[in-house]
DNA sequence: GACAGAATATTTCAATTCAAATCTTCTTAC
DNA sequence: GTAAGAAGATTTGAATTGAAATATTCTGTC
């Protein structure tokens, strides 16, 4: 038996649209799961998952900012981002500090540690893409751009956390 | 200001492959969001919610089955299967039968409720991609696909519960 | 037949995710 | 100036997710 999963049904060619859906969704599954199973890896090895990761990172390269701005960046509800500092907090990564004369707003930062994760960071699930992309020319990474770009418009995933 | 959520650094002309790459990226973070938000959606208005759909239909369309098999389906580890039983078992739309002789086995079959619940189900997310597809010729459909296939396969997600 | 190991399902644990509610602080309208 | 409402952050609650550990049952091998 091969090792490779299946989709329901094997989609080996591919006249009918709805054959083309569930193609569609079972990659979008896989996509889902790699990512699933990426960050538990990295936690196991690194004891930063992927968010926690991706908050280092956007705070590595746009300076500090607030928690409502993070969940732009690593495209998340502010609620969500609450819990990721909390953890980034915990392991000494990040701190939160009051600057802002604005006394809502609170302004997270990186330590020390935090810029030294940052630096030599784990790779994020992005190094697999640039790796995978590396070998195919321009033509086609555009193509699946444009793929995935006109699938989210599908999804026509509402505005984020913006005012 | 636009209502449109933009990429940390919008990637308007797309020259250099690391912006490709966060291009890719922020659509992929896209999706799931998406799919996040649509299952929230579903939850409350049908008090079901998507994994639980998806059991239900794949019940519905390939007769009763152990949560092994579930997990394959539905793409997930078996240890999620349980949850999603649970709760669905709650509502009474499945039910939990030892049928095989090899007692380790658990064979999920659907309540009538469970069928009346698939029968008219409530669109899942596929849905959306339905439609959306509906107004793109083909060639573009099977670009879709070649895209996130050559995507997965970057991302070489490892088998999941196959043997 | 007994015992080691495989297979199936579950439990436990931690992280993520979002909606909704709450708290604090600011801003605006009067 | 005060009151109403907006804005930022957090809390709470529920669902999903998978790894690891556990329990039960089966399947060999000896």
């Amino acid at each position: 038996m091969s090792t490779h999963v299946q989709p329901p049904s094997p989609a080996t060619d591919f006249e009918a649209p709805h054959d083309l859906v569930k193609e569609i969704i079972y990659e979008i599954r896989r996509i889902l799961q790699a990512r699933e199973l990426y960050t538990k890896e990295l936690n196991k090895k690194y004891q930063v998952s992927a968010p926690q990761l991706n908050c280092v990172l956007a705070l590595y390269e746009y300076g500090p900012l607030p928690p409502s701005q993070i969940a732009r960046y690593i495209m998340v509800k502010s609620s969500t981002v609450t819990g990721i500092i909390d953890r980034l907090e915990q392991k000494g990564l990040v701190i939160r500090l009051r600057k802002s004369p604005d006394r809502r707003v609170i302004t997270i930062e990186l330590t020390e540690a935090g810029k030294r994760l940052a630096d030599n960071a784990p790779p994020p699930i992005q190094q697999k893409i640039i790796d995978g992309l590396k070998s195919l020319p321009q033509g086609e990474i555009e193509e699946i751009v444009r793929g995935l770009t006109k699938l989210t418009h599908m999804l026509e995933v509402q505005d984020l956390e913006v005012a």
